[in-house]
DNA sequence: ATGAAAGCGCTAACAC
DNA sequence: GTGTTAGCGCTTTCAT
């Protein structure tokens, strides 16, 4: 059995290859006996219409592209979850991208998604992205794009984040109130609007809180894979005067101030309080239990999908005003009691 | 500025298209001047090949479809890395599909992958899919397939997978011998050849350990949301005898179990010894740290998709006659002490 | 080394 | 309500 295309299904019923087209999108030019014709034929011979000779055609390519720093990570999870939620409503197929962290990626990647191979893009930068240049080129196409928690604040496009400022704020003022007199903030960037904002909330928190707050000091910056962060972390446990409180500014850097302190010894809270923007599952069985600054990482994913199919749709409500802002939720464990 | 295209580009050039074209795929037909002269222009005028007339055309679409119930899991996570890793490599692209275990999702996304949108397909069934129809229909594509952790069993296809059995019968021993009298598998499909074979271990195990040991009580099964399934299992935990071991099939469960002991202040592993079929990272400090088939999923996700670009590079190493097996490792923790 | 032209499978404008 | 046909942007013979 030959491949079968529109044609060939044209020729065996013998209608026109344009009423075929018409009758497998449900036009209401087809009468229903011949859409039911139709279909049933396209059932028997097993006829899809091929979807890139339709996307060449219709110029849409019915595919959005996410672009990621991880997936191994429960917020970029949940969030794909979101995503994937909107786009399988739509009838959308979605593109996967990741970056782990690396520019070049990134920028290869959003190549990848010029000239028509996605309808829109939805995406998270990773920490080393410092100039907007392959963004812009994309919205030169007028391909729509979202960012979702991870922006790029000197790039005007509609963004999904959450209360970064305030999370970090009230972070800082909880290990205070608990006791810590020497609390640090783990952090992966320099440049991520989602760090620095969460840095200066806490900073901010600092510095009404404690008097002669020294700044320079307070951010602690964690690069490079999960061992290197361990280590870079022990090193910080390990340096006098003894840190007493942390601030973990995602969530793989907790898990690693977990692992650290189980290595040397230290127990939480008692020696250590910990918080971290997590939404990690096992946080209320982990030992001790977590206070995490808990993002709504599937709303986020959601909420960046359907602005960006309103986007696709050809409507601007605004969006690129003024980023839209989901809150997240402090849920005090036993990690800092 | 108008959209470019290729025919755009060469009237500007004054060059034909087809030399354009070859000289854009770098053809050794072409020489390096017109070469240069013409990638040259490709940037300053952002050109890139429309990617779905090149698809049409080549009958190649340079992409290929995950489908898989969750991306909210550890494994599967993993397993994405994995394949994401080699597709990029190969300069292919992803499209991801999550069926959240819904059979009938499933079936759409196959289909959805007919007709030329996917040069292969990597799939893990859920948790209900009975009927091979729809992978069928796919085979006779002619599209390569690949079955990785969760594969069909009545289905003829290369499949990843890891030693199910076995781990299941270690399992089983492991609990025996820290002393547990009253054990029971927790499942979630009664046809998933992973949940079948993890129990049928478990099984052997049981019977040549224990003296009249009673098949029919021993698995347990899980189905439903989260909430549904702590539910359930907070029942187990509560009927008599007391249940004092338990083999979590799938990472999931294990959580939901520590969930509902800690709402009913069981303690493990004094009074219930848990070991998990899970790659779940924060495992070692978990309270209790939690003992783990841990399974190796990156690998399986990178194995399965080197095996699919064998396959659509037409080659056939006889991986249909035998699953590849990449045996899992099971690591004590305090869970089962 | 370069170019002309056919055609991948589909859709949409237009004719009937 | 159905059919004819041009052409989406590209690749690939086949000529030159």
């Amino acid at each position: 059995m030959e491949k079968i295309n529109i044609r060939k299904l044209a020729s065996i019923l013998n209608i026109s290859v344009a009423t075929i087209s018409k009758a497998m999108r449900d036009s209401h030019e087809i009468s229903d006996a011949t859409k039911k014709r139709v279909w049933d034929a396209a059932r028997k011979y097993n006829y899809t219409p091929n979807p890139y000779a339709s996307s060449l055609r219709r110029k849409k390519s019915k595919t959005i592209a996410v672009i990621l720093p991880e997936v191994a990570d429960n917020f970029f999870s949940l969030a794909i979850n979101g995503i994937q939620a909107v786009a399988e409503a739509k009838g959308y197929h979605v593109l996967i991208y990741l970056t782990h962290e690396s520019f070049e990626l990134e920028r290869t990647f959003v190549e990848d998604c010029c000239s028509g191979r996605v309808d829109g893009l939805l995406i998270s930068i990773t920490s080393e992205t410092q100039t907007p240049d392959h963004i812009a080129k994309l919205q030169k196409e007028n391909i729509p794009i979202v960012f979702f928690d991870r922006e790029f604040e000197q790039i005007t496009a509609p963004k999904v984040v959450t209360n970064d400022y305030d999370c970090g704020y009230q972070s800082a003022k909880l290990l205070v109130q608990r006791g810590c007199k020497n609390i640090r903030f783990l952090s992966i960037s320099e440049s991520l609007p989602i760090c620095t904002k969460r840095a200066q909330g806490f900073l901010d928190a600092m510095a009404e809180t404690v008097k002669n707050f020294g700044e320079e000091e307070a951010i602690y910056y964690c690069n490079g894979n999960n061992e290197q962060t361990r280590d870079h972390i022990t090193k910080l446990l390990l340096s006098r005067p003894k840190v007493d409180g942390i601030v973990a500014s995602v969530e793989r850097l907790a898990i690693q101030v977990y692992l650290a302190c189980q290595e040397l010894k230290i127990k939480i809270p008692r020696n250590l309080r910990v918080i971290a923007f997590s939404t990690v599952e096992t946080a209320p069985i982990l030992n001790p239990s977590l206070s995490t600054v808990t993002q709504p990482a599937f709303d986020i994913g959601k909420s960046a999908a359907e602005i960006l199919f309103t986007l696709m749709a050809g409507k601007d409500y605004g969006y690129h005003k003024k980023p839209v802002m989901i809150p997240s939720q402090i849920i005090e464990r036993d990690s800092t009691k």
